[in-house]
DNA sequence: CGACTCATGTAAGCTGTTACATGATTTA
DNA sequence: TAAATCATGTAACAGCTTACATGAGTCG
């Protein structure tokens, strides 16, 4: 139940077209939750049948043609009642961290490549983070709203940053194994 | 595509019954994947039409009856092939980072207790882990085996610290906000 | 007008969650 | 023998992914 409120926020935070929030999942917001367009296609249209969001007067919806939405207060309300309720901590499911446990049953044999290929990507991912924090949170600047929206891009950069080191030692692991080939 | 493969690693690990496999999920399987016994009697069904599984000898299958799988070799094969195949990291989506995000449009308002309960929940994860490795992993003594199984532990002994410590900085920043009550 | 891009959608399938059902075994 | 627990399931639904469909505008 986290998308609606997802687009709820990004819809607060500037007013929006279906494409203009799919662009937006892909960057800034997709730290914190991804969404394709076809599920946000559907959740806007939803989210305006319960009266929470609405398309901006002076735009005649039709297919194929720009549609933007704002929230309404009912929208606003709803967002504060989820965002203070209280919520159970849902488990993890990591598709690396199994196949390394896998590792240890049917052997190494072809995981290794793909371990450097994540670490390439999480350093690449860490490195447009540090991007993003030079640029909207320069030092001794925040404001409150600020200063929050700082916490979950320091989530975002301490995240990759424990997958780089965890595959960093990982790698290392594996140089140690008997029977590792230094190709 | 994950489910199967992390029953696949639990049966090769030590043949059980369905009930079985909840448990070892709910526990020590569960840093790294977690399923419910219903996910787990579905897949059982599905592994074992695949012909990756099969119920153990001098085992009449009845309903209510205690029904134990071991792992064939096609199942082993597929195990082997999937831990090697490049698969792409998944988007994360966390439900605690949105809802902080969402607090800096709709205020913070009922967020804080909810952040002191997961700071305590994940306290109490790390310390299961930590105990799970006193118990499993003494020191310099590891097998090539249990390397790499403590590696795996390791990744979830160092997201619970991570989120402690980006918990804890969060609730911080919490009591610096103006209009902060310190209750 | 043909190809391309922008923009909005539909449909099918898979995974995971929640609630419920049912037989077998133990224990009070 | 009634209740609790062990053990295996069924059913319905919600959420996400993948592939495809369609119209509108733009550029050569």
């Amino acid at each position: 139940m986290s998308l609606p409120h997802a687009i709820l926020i990004a819809l607060l935070e500037k007013p929006s077209s279906g494409l203009e929030l799919t662009r937006r999942f892909d960057k800034s917001i997709g730290y914190f939750w991804s969404a394709t367009h076809q599920q946000i296609y559907r959740e806007l249209g939803k989210l305006e049948a319960e009266g929470f969001i609405r398309t901006l007067p002076s735009q005649q919806p039709a297919r194929g043609q720009k549609k933007s939405y704002e929230v309404l207060p009912a929208g606003r309300a709803e967002l504060a009642r989820w965002t203070a309720a209280s919520q159970d901590p849902r488990p993890h499911r990591d598709p690396l961290l199994l196949r390394m446990r896998a590792a240890a049953v049917v052997g190494t044999e072809g995981i290794e490549a793909d371990l450097r290929r994540h670490l390439a990507l999480h350093q690449r991912q860490l490195a447009e983070y540090e991007e993003i924090e030079e640029r909207d949170f320069p030092p001794d600047k925040d404001s409150s709203q600020d200063r929050l929206r700082h916490l979950v891009l320091r989530a975002g950069l301490d995240l990759e940053t424990f997958w780089i080191q965890w595959l960093t030692r990982a790698l290392d692991e594996f140089a140690e194994l008997p029977g590792h080939e230094t190709a």
